[in-house]
DNA sequence: ATCATGAACCAAATCGTTTTAAATTCCTGT
DNA sequence: ACAGGAATTTAAAACGATTTGGTTCATGAT
């Protein structure tokens, strides 16, 4: 059924009725009724590629997606609870990580194909190509995380430095002074930040900072199961680990097993945790200490800024920094002085 | 830049243009370089909502994507893959399992719309409703699993049954005679053919089914524990786990290693394995015994399929069931005398 | 009686392509 | 030199909405 069809059947010109179904104030309220009264009963939706090429909208937001990251369909969940309401689509791209160039070459493409209206740049270094690439394509966009460049940009941050500082810190209050960082992917401004935090606290205590207790890698389980593992065999070795994310503490927890330790005795372990459903912090043996962040939520007021954006909020406007709760359980516990 | 405008600065038609871009038999040869490559340089690209208007397809495959389920990204990157060279677009929908109803609403909203020109659908039933309405909305459809609904649709499944049968059957060879199984979520096609190779492999033996082994559910690790847990407090207890995936296999290790059991010796277990970069069967320890079947080769055949699909090759052709590897490891091994 | 005002509606132009149907150019053989 | 047909190219009509710039008709003021 076509505009110009549903019309004629309601007795009305197509523009009365286009007007009526968008809102607009110069149609009575009983023929706006009427109009959405029948357009239920027969049926008739606005040809969705018609209303984009005259309007000049894609009514969709594009994200891309880095491969191995299983934390990605948590944050989608959370964008696309927000977005069920609005006529607005979320479009996924693909790519391979770390291909820096790949991906700069599809945040291209996508910016400047017309198919989404805003794109969403996640994992920001401090000073962001893409960043600096979607300005100056002039599409509008918000960043997951932080970056120092100085075009300015909307952007929605959990405080990573804060989280890492206060677990180190916690740490440090039980009586642990080898404690070991598992943090993110070299560059990335949220694992700068993480690092910032750990040495802060260390700092604070006058502890000296020890390169080689730290890691760098992509979230997985083999990269906390190796790093921890040879830190452990080691003499004297770390009595506390702060992971990551969940698995990276799952490596961390059956490195320890490997050699015989407990976890939560002999080891203390905090991770981070963004809050999985299939997999949560109370149910791991034992239970993990965490500082713990709804990803979830960040996807929802994510898509909700999107939105506000391209409503016209200028990006200078938007910055949104969440704390983040430390919830201990019984992965930590007092350093053991036997491992000193 | 628009057609008529780069048409004009060519020297030729828009419509010779428009079809020298889009591959059309005849035009020169010469005529069809030059174009492309001015293409290039002058940075031509079709509006892509104006093409979709006029052609009618809308260069997006939808996908419905569950709450919880940490599956979903690697089969997305699957699918993308596929589609890189292609200019078509994943579109995701979110949805909360088990809640049908919003589901059935969901696809039909996106069948309707005009947003998508396939659909995939994931975890079928045997007489599932998605498949009926998909069929009686007439938008192409790809089913990831199977289904037995009458109506005809492509699908791209792996051999759940044969693969619980093997794993049931290598651990009957190992001696194990009450091997527990944790099964999907009740009532999926899946769950009903591992439930169909699990029975398969007892009764080959002679061995009575036993309903109280068997449990169903999402597959996260808690409910890999609580099942795990409570059958291991039972006596006999069972020697042995076919888990559904590699969190209930998480799960079940935690549970035996709570009762201080050890998996490998006291209990053997066997899971099936999607295969995840994030966490995989080697890494654990004792390193898992899998089914192994690529969720992201899948996702790359099922977009492939779709684009078949979608060029009018006929859904009643495209059926693909592939087999599973089974792969032992450290975590199988022969049944411990002192458990029976 | 006339005119300005505003509410409600409408005709036609527009968005930027693809595609149909027709026109032009270029060969080839007689 | 020219008909006939193949090979190229083109003008104009879709596609289905939104939006610009009216028109109509009542109402109340002058």
């Amino acid at each position: 059924m076509k505009l110009k069809e549903f019309a004629k059947q309601l007795g009305l010109s197509p523009t009365t009725v286009s007007r009526a179904l968008s809102g607009y104030p110069e149609v009575s309220e009983k023929t706006r009724k009427r109009v959405a009264e029948e357009a239920v009963r027969l049926g008739y939706r606005p040809n969705i590629n018609a209303v984009r090429l005259v309007t000049g909208r894609a009514g969709a937001i594009g994200v891309v997606m880095g491969r191995n990251e299983f934390q990605f369909c948590e944050f989608m969940s959370g964008m696309a609870e927000r977005l069920d309401s609005e006529d607005i689509d979320i479009l996924v791209s693909p790519v391979a990580v770390q291909d820096t160039k790949a991906e700069i070459q599809l945040y291209s493409r996508l910016a400047t194909s017309g198919r989404v209206d805003a794109v969403i740049v996640h994992s920001p270094k401090p000073n962001d190509e893409r960043i600096l690439l979607l300005h100056k394509l002039g599409i509008p966009f918000l960043v997951h995380g932080r970056s120092e460049t100085n075009v300015p940009h909307a952007w929605l941050d959990i405080d990573n430095e804060g989280a890492i500082r206060r677990a180190t810190s916690h740490l440090l209050d039980l009586g642990h002074r080898r404690i070991a960082l598992i943090n993110g992917r070299d560059g990335l401004t949220f694992t700068l930040h993480r690092d910032k935090g750990y040495r802060e606290a260390l700092e604070q205590r006058g502890i000296p900072f020890d390169p080689r207790l730290v890691a760098h890698g992509q979230f997985t389980d083999e990269i906390g199961f190796r790093f921890a593992r040879s830190l452990l065999e080691q003499s004297p070795r770390p009595t506390a680990f702060v992971a990551g994310s969940m698995m990276t503490a799952l490596g961390v927890y059956r490195a320890v097993r490997s050699l015989d330790l407990v976890v939560g005795r002999d080891i203390s372990v905090i991770a981070h945790d963004d809050v999985f459903p299939y997999l949560t912090a109370d149910n791991m043996a034992p239970s993990l200490s965490t500082s713990r962040s709804s990803l979830r939520a960040a996807g929802a007021r994510l898509a909700d800024l999107t939105l506000q954006l391209l409503a016209g909020r200028p990006a200078s406007e938007i910055h949104e920094l969440w704390p983040v709760e430390l919830i201990l359980r019984e992965s930590t516990g007092p350093a053991a002085e036997a491992a000193q």
